[in-house]
RNA sequence: CGCGGGGUAGAGCAGUUGGUAGCUCGUCGGGCUCAUAACCCGGAGGUCGUAGGUUCAAGUCCUGCCCCCGCAACCA
């Protein structure tokens, strides 16, 4: 029999920053979907990667005055970078593409040509707002107000020859693509895009800019990079060797099965992209997930809120898997979900310490204590519990518990829990294959919360009374905790890979018992297996002690990670000689200076400017300076500026400070001059 | 009428194809002592935003209304 393939992807992510806990949810849950297929035995490609090119990562590396490539070399490769968190987060990806790679890179400008031969990409003119200073094209939406988002300046109407993709004509069949077929998930997605995008109207997309230069280069037309749509989405392809010789099983492994992928590419991913498939007359991925956020306290996540959670921190203080199993188990994956330290900690505690890591202990425990480590032979599952189980993992009628009464016959209980641990396989298999994580996990944990009952059920403290009449029995219900152990031990294994083996350890679990099959027969456990209690798997979390914990790191992370010291950008436009010498600068003296009351700012000073006549002025630097220590100071003022009102008081001019900003936190110094300098004196 | 999502016990959330409203935490009481002060049982607490409608039956379908939150060209 042929092996099924399953080939699954990620987006690729953009290494402007730093990833965070959002990223980090998207590729574990691949991750585990990956592990899970594997497990089932399909041939599985897992790909993730990052999209490297465009005019944030030009901006940011002329910023930090590295070349492109430097930059993004560091956010990948470096220390702590992507690749790092995903080996901190174990990801099992075979594959890592970046789109700077040779390969891709020469298979992007085959993929541009062949579009663009067969007459789907043409040249056009891109229309939209232009702000000079800053030398960046917006569109009117992009506008702030109607300025440019970056600056606040006014931006003028533009144009810029650009390629195009004819995306308009794929409309109806995209349109059929998303309402007759079951590609886009979940459903409630469809609408989404149906209803914003193909309703109005497909308008034909911008695939080339000219304004700048860090992209795959149009190899025909000199001045053009290819823009992000042909650029990042073929990644899933050109990972596999399409149009390009570093590797070859595009034809093994596409269509895609799944892409997984934030709810705010979906768009990309479900119309974008399958239209530029159809052109190049390729076969569709099967379907595209776009799953929910993570949100913070409500609100979206954002560098600029300051709320990103760092996954380092959380996998470093609770473990990788602990922090893996979280994300899955508690959100469920097509909706948003509210992050907090709180839920993690609790979760962890809940599930893992006190549930599963609990049912080990006392399970091993008493193996131990009884049974010196290893049951004996003659223990294991009976003939009526096997086929028992066996037709319950057929998915045959579940109530078909034979004639035991809980009452008289202790059997029940084993009969309930065999059963139930029977049918996981099936329940699980049913949600991870409909892509809900979150009830596989919690069809999981009921049955491990049953096992825990099983033991108050059958009370082994008590048997263990009486060994020689009781021994048998002993030993049948401990076989019967380890089977039922190993059995959501396998179904975790995807999403707690390194916990699972050690938990397997301990329950004296090899190989052959670990297997997709063997979650399902009941009794695979060989009798007497080395049975030994080992460390915690899941130690409990002090929920106030990690709380007050996670905040000190937090703060010292956000504090290290500002630059110690920030100026101000220095100014491209230029100003006219005779602008600059119409702003009167002079040396004035301080003979008074008060806080003005009400204010937490201002301070007002009294100042001889050299005229014989006091001036006033107010200056909002009550923060950095008390009144009494500035009176005698020679300091600079502009000193035609228009008189303003500020708290009641009259400011006539400005006193001139030297600002810069040190870890995050803005600093300013008066600018004192030397005190020979008589009051009056012009600055030129 | 821009589009979408949401309003379910004190808090945070689940509720597939309509058929006795569940989970975690908290709270109250009980049990057990194998175990990571963990485990098990039980109680209290919800007219499932609101007003109508379809139905033998609606949190679940339809309509109106009221709140909250996202999105509107690339932050998972």
């Amino acid at each position: 029999m042929e092996q099924k393939k399953f080939y699954i992807t990620t987006p690729i992510y953009y290494p402007s920053d730093k990833l965070h806990i959002g990223h980090t949810y998207c590729t574990v849950a691949t991750d585990a979907m990956a592990r899970y297929k594997r497990l089932t035995g399909c041939d599985v490609m897992f790909l993730t990667g990052t999209d490297e090119h465009g005019q944030k990562i030009e901006d940011k590396a002329k910023e930090a005055g590295v070349t492109p490539q430097e930059f993004v070399d560091r956010i990948v490769d470096g220390e702590g970078g992507i690749r790092d968190l995903w080996k901190l987060m174990n990801i099992s990806n075979d594959r890592f593409i970046r789109t700077t790679d040779d390969y891709h890179v020469a298979a992007i400008q085959k993929i541009f040509k062949k579009m663009h031969d067969n007459g789907d990409i043409y040249k056009g003119t891109y229309k939209g707002k232009y702000c000079k200073p800053c030398e960046s094209f917006w569109t009117e939406s992009q506008l702030v107000d109607g300025k440019c988002p970056d600056c606040g300046r006014e931006v003028q109407d533009a144009e810029e020859e650009a390629y195009f993709f004819r995306l308009s004509k794929y409309a109806d069949r995209i349109r059929d693509l998303l309402e007759n077929t079951d590609f886009l998930q979940p459903r409630s997605r469809v609408n989404e895009m149906v209803k914003n995008f193909i309703d109005p109207g497909l308008e034909d997309l911008c695939v080339s800019r000219t304004s700048f230069t860090w992209g795959v280069p149009v190899d025909f037309d000199p001045g053009h990079v290819v823009y992000v749509w042909v650029d990042a989405l073929f990644n899933y392809t050109t990972a596999l060797g399409f149009l390009n010789d570093k590797y070859n099983d595009y034809d093994h492994y596409w269509p895609a099965d799944y892409h997984f992928v934030g709810k705010e590419i979906v768009r990309f991913h479900s119309i974008i992209w399958p239209a530029m498939l159809m052109s190049m007359d390729m076969p569709l991925p099967k379907h595209v997930f776009g799953h929910g956020w993570l949100l913070l306290d409500g609100g979206k996540m954002s560098k600029s809120k300051g709320n990103v959670v760092d996954p380092y921190i959380l996998a470093e203080k609770f473990g990788v898997d602990a922090l893996r199993f979280f994300l899955m188990r508690t959100f469920p994956f097509g909706s948003d979900g509210n992050f907090s330290n709180e839920l993690l900690i609790q979760t962890i505690n809940t599930d893992l310490a006190n549930d599963l890591g609990n049912l080990v202990s006392r399970t091993t425990a008493m193996v131990g204590k009884y049974f010196g480590g290893t049951l004996p032979a003659g223990c294991g599952a009976t003939d009526v519990e096997r086929d028992m189980a066996a037709t319950v993992s057929g998915g045959e009628a579940k109530g078909m518990l034979v004639g035991f009464d809980a009452a008289d016959d202790p059997r029940y209980f084993d009969v309930d829990l065999v059963s139930k641990a029977a049918a996981l396989r099936n329940a699980y298999e049913n949600d991870m294959e409909t892509c809900a994580p979150h009830n596989a996990l919690a069809e999981v944990f009921k049955v491990i919360q049953r096992a825990n009952k099983y033991i108050d059920e059958t009370a082994p403290w008590a048997l263990a009374k009486d060994m020689e009449a009781n021994g048998a029995r002993l030993a049948h219900v401990l076989y019967n905790l380890l089977e039922a152990t190993r059995i959501c031990g396998i179904l975790l294994s995807p999403f707690m890979p390194e916990s699972m083996d050690k938990l397997f350890a301990q329950i004296g679990v090899d190989e052959t018992c670990r297997t997709w099959a063997s979650a399902a027969a009941w009794g695979s456990l060989p009798e007497t297996t080395a049975v030994t209690k080992g460390e915690n798997l899941f130690p409990r979390i002090d929920m106030d002690k990690a709380l007050e914990e996670l905040e000190q790191l937090e703060a010292a992370a956000k504090k290290a990670a500002l630059p110690a010291i920030e100026i101000e950008p220095q100014l491209e436009e230029q100003v006219d000689f005779d602008t600059f010498c119409k702003s009167d600068f002079r040396a004035v003296k301080v003979k008074a200076c008060e806080a003005v009351k009400k204010s937490a700012k201002l301070l007002k000073f009294t100042l001889d400017d050299g005229t014989g006549v006091d001036r006033q002025i107010l200056s909002g630097i009550a923060k950095w300076y008390q009144p009494e220590e500035l009176v005698g100071k020679t300091l600079v003022a502009i000193v035609n500026l228009p008189p303003r009102k500020m708290m009641g008081h009259e400011s006539c001019g400005m006193l001139i400070s030297a600002v810069h900003t040190e870890k995050g936190e803005e600093c300013l110094h008066l600018l004192m001059v030397d005190d020979a300098i008589p009051a009056g004196a012009k600055l030129c």
